[in-house]
DNA sequence: GCTGACATGTAACCCGTTACATGATTCC
DNA sequence: GGAATCATGTAACGGGTTACATGTCAGC
């Protein structure tokens, strides 16, 4: 139920044809959502049947003919109404988390090699969000114009970046501990038993691990 | 397809039936998933089906009978196999990134009320967390034990956490952005057009909104 | 007498992904 | 000659959500 909005709150300030969204998808709107083409023409025949779009075809030479959609004054009613409402609890699916969780399963040069490959994977999605944040950044100077609109998706933006600093942070942080308390973690890859040390050997490294959120109100 | 694994890393250190897996995902393994029971028990049938794991049927007194879950070896393999392949790239869904984003459509008043709306419930979901790890960290003291498991697990945890802590530190800052720049908005709520005032003019309370992010690799 | 915890499921529906299908132009 | 970009879609499938369906016991 969500695309129809990001649609909606694309076309409530620029038209744009389904082509033009999933690059949009893939780029700015890429720091919280995703769609695919797949998906976003047969939601754009059913926002234009409830009277929320409206389009034109627009004929183009040398390129294939294009259909352009437009917001209608319903759909910006549809808009306003749905950003009103109360926002809704977040249902969060984190896989690597998950396989965090379990890696207790795997010797532990695994464990350390897949926290390095996810690291790597969010220094990507970092890195192209700068990329975003600096283009933005130049055309507002250049201009020297702000807009609300500009002002929100810039929040939205420092939202996307300090999240992938900090999972890159702690992607380090997690590699240093298990590193540290490796002796954890059989030798032997074929041993299935469970080792189980004094927690107070490990103490240290992990009371750093955990840093000033040990602190925050009395945990 | 991660519901499985999810099941599958839970059963690989305790036996469990369906009602205790929901427990599980509303409790710790809320930090990084969520399932219903509607779904949980078509996938614990084709699990067995496939011998990931097996089944025992415990009569219980004042209770309803349970059908007791436990992992096979090959439901071991099969765990093992995905916690070595590589971590899928992640694919962020964030309505209400999204709903901010296009936020310049309400008036100021309610843009404010949304974010501590969403604050409130960021607030709840720490909470809830403190006190799991609080749990956690009380009966690791208790029997001064530690294990793998309960290393991978606390790390999951602290990223929980601070994810937590970091968004409701986005919700603060990008009140007091928005409050900052409320001239942005137009007084009247009936008045449509766009408003467009010098950068300059704002960028003091930006830069601080951004704070050390724009020194990062100069961006 | 009612709510909530315990316990297990089915059915309908919606949303999202992958694969299929087509076709022109531009750049390497 | 082949890959990438522009441009629009359909079909099959899989995963996830909501609603439906049933029944006991404990505590308020």
């Amino acid at each position: 139920m969500s695309l129809r909005y990001g649609i909606l709150g694309f076309l409530s300030k620029w038209e744009a044809t389904g082509y033009d969204l999933k690059k949009e998808f893939d780029d700015f709107m890429s720091i919280f959502w995703h769609s695919h083409l797949s998906q976003i023409y047969p939601e754009l025949g059913r926002l234009e049947q409830d009277g929320f779009i409206a389009s034109r075809m627009e004929p183009q030479s040398g390129k294939p003919d294009k259909k352009v959609y437009a917001i209608t004054e319903k759909g910006k009613r549809e808009l306003s109404s749905w950003l009103l409402s109360p926002p809704e609890s977040p249902k969060i699916k984190d896989v690597f988390l998950m396989q965090v969780s379990f890696m207790d399963n795997i010797p532990i040069e695994e464990v350390v090699f897949q926290l390095k490959a996810y690291q790597k994977e969010r220094e990507q999605r970092l890195a192209k969000m700068k990329r975003i944040l600096l283009e933005r950044w130049e055309s507002i100077r250049e201009r020297n114009l702000m807009k609300s609109r500009i002002l929100m998706s810039s929040a939205v933006v420092r939202r996307g970046l300090e999240q992938e600093l900090h999972y890159i942070r702690w992607c380090k942080d997690t590699i240093e501990l298990v590193e540290a308390c490796s002796h954890l973690w059989t030798a032997d890859a074929e041993d299935r038993e469970e080792k189980t040390i004094p927690f107070s050997e490990v103490e240290p490294a992990f009371r750093k691990f955990f840093g000033e959120l040990l602190q925050i109100d009395d945990i």
